[in-house]
DNA sequence: CAAAGCTCCTGACCGC
DNA sequence: TGCGGTCAGGAGCTTT
């Protein structure tokens, strides 16, 4: 599912073709997917400008010519492809077709389970990114701001980390992996993870979420890069969905485990992770 | 206020 | 082969 890096991965995919380019047409095929799309979605994007693209957390974020935010989020199933709408082996989760001027294949979302949403945010309006947390490659997000954000959280440092507002962008996938490379137990409590560990967690995230970047961004089988890549699902992750695989950590000896949390799935080392 | 629980949805997977 | 049941999860919403 998307995260972070695979965002940024669709972002770079889709900048190319929609930065700098009038919104031609658009096409929804229903009036809804997660929440209704904004009135007038189509009259409000077509003939304007899309000047710039960007991440902000899991949201794809453009900037229109007419002051609006188109505000873009794939859930747990999203994707963009860009090419024929036609001869596409599933259409049938085709839900927007965006067509820009001069380009001669359309952007098609795609999202079989609905999770994603598109919104409208007037100038200087943030909407929902107005309660998000430091972007973790930024500067803004390192050891003693971690802590601070922390420190009075009786909730697991695993749920925490899955909160947008302590750090902006990670998912179920990438909270598993930091806290097995940190050799933090998802189940400490976030009041009771020192300084030291704070560090050592933010150098984890900011790593692996690189890592990940520059892999082209990692996937589980429902989602597709937006060139639609294959070889895409190949990647392995070091602890999530190795339930009962022996801990390859060094010197430990430890088996994956998998436990609930807060409804999700843990993936962790109860030996090496304290 | 924080935290836990529920909800949306479809496709994949499992056992019979 | 088909069918019902279960699971996956982001994040908003409701409940505690």
């Amino acid at each position: 599912m998307p995260e972070l890096p695979e965002v940024e991965t669709v972002k770079r995919g889709l900048a190319p073709v929609m930065e700098g380019r009038v919104f031609e047409n658009v096409v929804l095929n229903r009036a809804d997917i997660r929440f209704p799309f904004p009135s007038n979605f189509k009259s409000r994007l077509v003939g304007t400008t899309l000047i710039t693209l960007s991440r902000r957390a899991k949201f794809l974020k453009a900037d229109l010519s007419s002051g609006e935010t188109l505000l873009m989020h794939l859930g747990m199933s999203g994707s963009f492809i860009i090419g024929a709408a036609r001869g596409r082996e599933n259409p049938k989760h085709d839900h927007v077709i965006f067509t820009m001027r001069g380009e001669k294949t359309p952007i098609i979302y795609n999202d079989p389970r609905r999770f994603g949403f598109m919104e409208l945010l007037g100038q200087d309006k943030l909407g929902r990114l107005a309660n998000l947390g430091p972007e973790p490659l930024s500067n803004n997000f390192h050891g003693p701001a971690l802590y601070g954000a922390l420190r009075g959280k009786k909730s697991p440092i695993k749920t925490a980390l899955l909160d947008q507002r302590v750090v902006a962008g990670l998912g179920n996938i990438y909270v598993c992996e930091a806290l097995y490379s940190a050799k933090i137990s998802p189940l400490r409590k976030s009041c009771h993870v020192n300084e030291a560990q704070c560090e050592r967690l933010c150098t984890e995230i900011q790593k692996i979420l690189e890592r990940a970047i520059k892999a082209g961004g990692s996937t589980l089988k429902d989602f597709s890069a937006v060139d639609g890549s294959l070889g895409y699902f190949q990647h392995r992750f070091k602890v999530y969905g190795q339930e009962a695989n022996t801990c390859h950590n060094k010197d430990c000896t430890g088996k994956i485990a998998r436990i609930k949390q807060s409804g999700r799935s843990t993936f962790h080392c109860p030996k090496c992770q304290i």
